[in-house]
DNA sequence: GACAATGATTGGTC
DNA sequence: GACCAATCATTGTC
């Protein structure tokens, strides 16, 4: 039996005297021959409108017709809706103020921090192209990574918010029928205004619950989407050829300190075409997408286990470093002879490096090469006698027939940058303190370190 | 498939 | 936070 039957029927058990909606003349027989006939007559009002439900279609119309017409209908509807907007307010206490939901909050969070809700920012198609640009077309293979992944975020974001609008559309049109409905039916049953609102409350949490749903799934995709990214960014995968010698130029041509700087490493990982940082959706927004630095990170990781296997096994690595230094001292010669240095291509950590390394110039290979031959390193002069440089470049290969034992023996590389704890020295080097194509002004880490 | 090479990760140190 | 050392896990070569 439903809340309003039992009302209904509690009503009829004791009638409607002395009730402060009653009008007068539905009072006034409480006590006599003729209320007790009033009351007879309510209770058969009453009873009629409770078994109107069981009655034929046909049946029911013509008694609500009937009953509508009724003389007594407009006091009794009144007493109805005012017993009933009571109980539904007592109802209603106990059910408002719920806090809100704490799983709904975080996945709106979640939803929020991933870029899916809120405003756009700037993710998709151009976040992807974007880091294609940044990428200047090398580190296609990670900028395309970047560019999916960004694609395919900007796919869920589209299909939650499409979703989403059809949900709050649905719940409208839901909330408007119902509404509608309840207006009817208010001419006939006692419904408050009161009430209908906390009907649409109702609708409105069914409809927010079928949101969360939504929102988990989307969570769900979102974090699929992710881990798969950097599932595939764990992946490792060998660097090029070229990248590896760019590496290894700078490494063997910094041999006394091989501690790149933050900007040299962010030009190597350029030059290797190892994807750098590309902060994606940057701004001040703090939900932005992790800003990337694998470029740096992996260069870093090179740099890391570079000098850990070459300080293992000096002995293993000597034959490439006389390789790279030989290479390089060819390349600083080529670059001197088609004109002066202060044309060259500058230091990672020039001002206005246009990014892309002089390595030949580096002091380490200097000191190489001019030990060789005996010479102390004098940086000062390296710059203005390349021409010397090469010559004994010359000599040296002449001598050694290439880069064989001999030239390993004589120790073209030896482990000097290396302390006796096995660390590499803190004096500063060549490089950075006295290179020729670095001006005073020039920041070097190797300097720093 | 074994093995070496190598990029990435982890835990500790400074 | 950068670095080292050990280790893991994948790739490339034979």
């Amino acid at each position: 039996m439903d809340e309003q039957t039992r009302l209904m029927h509690s009503h009829t058990g004791v009638g409607m005297a002395g009730h402060p909606g009653l009008p007068p003349h539905m009072q006034e027989g409480t006590g006599g021959p003729d209320g007790d006939g009033r009351k007879q007559d309510i209770g058969d009002i009453l009873q009629q409108i409770m078994t109107i439900t069981d009655q034929s279609l046909d049946e029911a119309q013509a008694r609500k017709h009937a009953l509508n017409c009724h003389r007594m209908k407009p006091a009794l509807f009144n007493v109805l809706c005012e017993i009933k907007e009571k109980t539904v307010l007592s109802i209603r206490g106990a059910q408002e103020e719920e806090p809100p939901d704490p799983q709904l909050m975080r996945l709106d969070n979640m939803l929020l921090a991933e870029g899916v809700s809120g405003p756009e920012k700037g993710g998709g198609s151009a976040a992807a192209a974007a880091a294609a640009a940044a990428s200047g077309g090398v580190g296609a293979d990670n900028s395309t990574e970047h560019s999916d992944y960004r694609a395919k975020l900007t796919q869920i974001r589209q299909i939650y918010h499409t979703e989403l609008e059809k949900y709050e559309q649905a719940c409208n049109e839901f909330t408007t029928h119902v509404m509608n409905l309840l207006r009817e039916q208010s001419r006939t049953r006692p419904i408050s205004p009161k009430e209908i609102e906390r009907m649409v409350n109702i609708i409105h949490r069914k409809f927010s619950s079928i949101q969360m749903q939504l929102k988990q799934s989307t969570c769900e995709a979102v974090m699929i989407l992710r881990s798969r990214f950097l599932d595939a960014r764990r992946k490792r995968r060998n660097f090029n050829k070229q990248a590896t010698e760019i590496l290894n130029e700078y490494f063997y041509s910094h041999l006394s300190n091989p501690y790149p700087s933050e900007e040299a490493k962010e030009e190597l990982a350029k030059k290797c075409a190892i994807t750098v940082a590309q902060v994606l959706n940057c701004g001040n927004d703090p939900a932005v997408i992790t800003a990337d630095i694998w470029g740096m990170s992996s260069v870093s990781n090179w740099f890391g286990n570079k000098r850990i296997r070459y300080k293992k096994n000096i002995g293993k690595f000597q034959e490439e470093a006389n390789m790279y230094a030989a290479r390089t001292a060819v390349n600083a010669a080529n670059a001197s002879s088609h004109g002066s240095q202060a044309n060259s291509p500058s230091t990672p950590n020039s001002a206005g490096s246009g990014g892309s390394f002089n390595m030949s110039n580096s002091g380490d290979l200097f000191m190489s090469v001019q030990s060789l031959n005996g010479d102390s390193y004098q940086g000062a002069q390296v710059g203005a006698n390349v021409q010397s440089q090469v010559d004994t470049l010359r000599h040296v290969i002449s001598q050694t027939g290439g880069y064989s034992e001999a030239l390993t023996a004589n120790q073209m590389y030896s482990p000097q940058g290396i302390n006796a704890n096995g660390g590499w020295q803190d004096a500063p080097t060549p490089s950075s303190v006295t290179s020729p194509t670095e001006g005073p002004g020039s920041v070097h880490s190797d300097t720093s370190n």
